[in-house]
RNA sequence: UGGCCUAUGGUGUAAUGGUAACACACCGGUUUUUGGUGCCGUUAUUCUAGGUUCGAGUCCUAGUAGGCCAACCA
């Protein structure tokens, strides 16, 4: 037995760490708390994959929550699209939890707060507020309101909910240090007035609490050990235990574990961009077919575009957790995809740039059916038939006229293999009034065919190319995809925006012929398109129409030494 | 002109005071009926300067660089 030590992030050390010190496993709890206001993208795949990895882990119930406390942005549309992806990933939730379910315990506490003279209603506009509030090198000075009277205060909050007054004319703020030096510590709001109705309250309420005050709590009420989020809530972490300490007060018999807040650092990936923000603007200017086009780094584009839940988890798990800002290489990405469905797609032929090629020492009107191996790298993947004839399609870039000694292809006078069939010898070629090649003609060796054991079939060739027969074809539309941006890291310019380098060709739509096997192949099938990439059939397919979409291209070192 | 966080190859992550490791990327070789896959190999004075220590990537101090914080957003 090799007793293998796997390295710990440093979040796993601090949960080992509060377990030594006594902390018991059984009260480990987490939870992923998105907010409805969009769809996932890669980035949140981090977050998910660190809290329910760690639930898998300490077999320990990890909670979905939404932290919907913003109607105004929030939509049910989302919450199932998220309820969806995280499905799809693999991960199962514990309970399926909303902050709004909290919001009459939330008011309650907020009333303790009040009595206790610890919280107070400010009724000037937001502009004063901003003015008073300071900025990170100089103290912020208290509001005229700051010192009202709790029997003022508890009736306003009580109109505040009542609904007596307008959005913006008073707000409830916690009352804790107007010269902090962490700028939330200076009575930061608790609530504000939305007259809009919420996606599952309605206008049962109208006035909604802020993050701070609701997402601490909703920790504390569904007694979270380890409240895990990204770097940019850091300066949060004191108001977090400011909240948390106080409602401990009064609540500590029913709910006595304390929650703890750590940070870590959120994925970027190159050549995208990681913002709700920005990707809604995407899709809004229709940059994009929606939040599942499959340039998209949400997680409905991914899975659209190829990418399997296993290699997302894999590139997660790669990916590491630390608090340093970090741009992953989406090459990485595109590592974990190309090595899942190397193992899993079956290979298949489909030439995406024809050209005709004739056999004309192959007998008119013959036709065969070849046995082509499903996959190399599986067994149990069986194999398939191909059917073979004299005229065919070859990628135009698989001839050429002359070519030096590096050129593995079809050229006059040269011998080539053609996957799964014969040897052949380029002859001559026919052009058009351009110069454009229209025919290749080339003849075959019969007794060169694979797998039938002949001296001639074992003749080594150095190259071979994939084909399809023009009889047997079927064509299909393929979309094939690059980045979305030029720029290594579009969402980081000061100066410049995002939408300025965005690649005018990140999308090509091409006809291909394909293989017959594949006609009644169904949506979201997964190939490796030999000597290509790895393509899936897209959702736009129908009985009439295959569609596939490029999930990603083999390694190519050819047109790599050839730029 | 404040507070907090971070600094290890091109990129990311490890090394828990004791020989800087792994993955991707890159470059080269090898195998191959996919220029794919597999296999092998090359690529680092651990931001700087001091200090503590027998010994520092790791601890301390200062500097430098980057990030976060002034929404009735989350």
């Amino acid at each position: 037995m090799s007793e293998e030590k796997k390295s710990l992030n440093f979040i796993e050390q601090i949960i080992e760490e509060d377990i030594k010190q006594g902390f018991q496993k059984e009260n480990l709890r987490f939870r992923f708390p998105p907010e409805p206001n969009g769809y996932l993208h890669i980035g949140h795949t981090k977050a998910i994959g660190i809290s329910f990895g760690l639930g898998e882990q300490y077999n320990a119930p990890v909670n979905l929550r939404f932290d919907d406390t913003n109607p105004a942005k929030e939509e049910q549309e989302y919450v199932d699209a998220i309820k969806k992806d995280i499905e799809w990933l693999g991960y199962q939730w514990a309970n399926e939890c909303y902050s709004s379910d909290y919001f009459q315990q939330l008011y309650d506490w907020a009333v303790i707060l009040i009595k206790e003279g610890k919280a107070y209603v400010d009724s000037q506009s937001s502009e004063e507020m901003a003015q008073q509030k300071g900025t990170p090198t100089e103290a912020g000075v208290a509001s005229p309101y700051r010192n009202r009277g709790v029997e003022e205060n508890l009736s306003l909050f009580q109109r505040m909910k009542a609904g007596e007054f307008e959005e913006g004319t008073h707000v409830l703020r916690a009352k804790i240090d107007m010269e902090s030096p962490n700028m939330l510590l200076r009575d930061p709001i608790m609530y504000r007035i939305l007259k809009k109705a919420h996606h599952r309250t309605g206008t049962n309420w109208v006035i909604y609490p802020m993050y701070d005050w609701t997402h601490g709590e909703s920790d504390y009420i569904e007694q979270i050990s380890h409240s895990l989020c990204s770097l940019e809530f850091k300066p949060h972490r004191d108001l977090y235990n400011w909240f948390r300490d106080e409602v401990y007060n009064y609540s500590k018999n029913q709910y006595p574990l304390l929650p703890k807040q750590r940070e870590f650092s959120r994925l970027n990936l190159s050549y995208t961009i990681m913002s709700k923000r920005k990707l809604s603007k995407l899709v809004d200017e229709e940059i994009v077919s929606g939040w599942d086009d499959p340039r998209m780094p949400t997680i409905s584009g991914l899975r659209r575009r190829g990418y399997t839940p296993k290699a997302i988890r894999n590139f997660i798990e790669t990916v590491g957790v630390s608090k340093r800002e970090n741009v992953i290489d989406v090459a990485l990405l595109e590592f974990k995809i190309r090595e899942d469905l190397n193992k899993t797609a079956n290979r298949v032929m489909g030439v995406l740039n024809p050209v005709k090629l004739v056999i004309t020492n192959y007998p008119e009107g013959k036709e065969e059916v070849l046995i082509a191996e499903n996959n190399p790298e599986d067994e149990q993947s069986g194999s398939r038939e191909v059917p073979f004839s004299r005229e065919l399609y070859i990628e135009r870039e698989d001839f050429k006229e002359e070519a030096n000694r590096k050129y593995f292809r079809l050229s006059l006078g040269k011998e080539v293999r053609l996957k799964n069939a014969y040897i052949i010898k380029g002859e001559s070629c026919v052009k058009d009034a351009n110069g454009e090649i229209t025919e290749i003609h080339c003849t075959y060796d019969p007794l060169s065919k694979s797998g039938s054991g002949t001296e001639e079939s074992k003749r080594k060739v150095k190259g071979t190319l994939h084909w399809v027969s023009i009889a047997h074809a079927v064509s299909a539309e393929v979309r094939i995809y690059d980045r979305l941006f030029s720029d290594e890291a579009p969402g980081s310019h000061k100066e410049k925006d995002f939408m300025e380098f965005l690649n005018p060709d990140s999308l090509h739509i091409t006809k291909a012929f394909v293989e017959p096997s594949l006609q009644n192949a169904n949506i979201g099938d997964q190939f490796q398109f030999q000597r290509l990439g790895y393509f899936n059939i897209d959702n736009d397919t129908s009985p009439e129409k295959l569609v596939f979409n490029k999930t990603v291209g083999l390694r190519d070192t050819w047109a790599k030494k050839n730029k």
